[in-house]
DNA sequence: CTCGTCAACAGGACGA
DNA sequence: TCGTCCTGTTGACGAG
């Protein structure tokens, strides 16, 4: 099999705190092709769609997926004929994609993370899976790449507030050095005196202030850190 | 046996 | 109304 470039796929997540864009950051390993050379039958699902009209349905929805079964059965026959091979009759069996399958995928995701309908035609033919399972394997990619944008997003904002407290605490305990020195040296009263904390020398005709914090969601510094 | 992963599903939201 | 997306959940399966 052909597909060498996604073997070695690596997560480089770039952060974006504004993580609404569906742009691919980066393959991520996320699709680990794990052994699947245990599983080498085809897609072949026969799937519970236990015609019991119990539901609350969305018509479209499940006729679509009626559809979707329906088309199964064609494609796995064609395919090749092993539907239920371990006695499975009629539960959801869990299909593992081949590697070459994952690949394929992950290669079209990195081009666009959504289909239209024509690409997904398209490349459920090239797998030889259902049009539906090309779009549910779409769906859950979004999701996990979702998912681990978050926990950066996450672990982003964690060292911020670290960063933050730090700070805090330098500047508590500026004051009061501040405060502490100023009832030792400077008897003037309080409302008169401005000191600069880094220089530490008293100008009691220009006040100090205080510079504006930096925002670091707009700091490019931090934020690709 | 537990836990993580992932394909598949359910159902609500939304735009055309 | 339909098609698609998102989000949360389910169930199969492998690894430890």
């Amino acid at each position: 099999m052909g597909f060498h470039s996604f073997a070695n796929t690596q997560l480089v997540l770039e952060l974006g705190l504004n993580s609404s864009s569906n742009i691919p950051q980066n393959p991520s390993k996320l699709s680990s092709p794990t052994s699947d050379h245990h599983h080498h039958r085809h897609p072949s699902l026969t799937l519970a769609l236990s015609g019991d009209s119990s539901s609350f349905s969305n018509a479209s929805v499940k006729r679509e997926r009626e559809i979707a079964s329906e088309e199964s059965e064609r494609v796995n026959t064609t395919s090749d004929d092993q539907e239920d091979e371990d006695g499975s009759v009629n539960g959801r069996k869990k299909l593992r994609l081949t590697k070459a399958q994952s690949g394929l995928l992950e290669e079209a995701f990195k081009l666009h993370t959504t289909l239209n309908p024509k690409q997904k035609q398209e490349l459920a033919r090239d797998l030889k899976l259902r049009p539906r399972q090309v779009e549910v394997w779409f769906q859950n990619r979004r999701a996990r790449t979702k998912l681990k944008q978050t926990e950066v997003d996450c672990e982003y904002l964690k060292k911020c507030c670290e960063t933050l407290k730090d700070e805090n605490r330098r500047l508590r305990r500026e004051v009061e050095e501040l405060k502490a020195s100023k009832t030792v040296y400077m008897p003037m009263p309080a409302a008169t005196l401005t000191v600069c904390p880094s220089c530490e020398h008293v100008n009691p005709k220009t006040p100090f202030t205080i510079p504006p914090k930096p925002n670091f969601f707009n700091n490019p510094q931090l934020v690709n850190y």
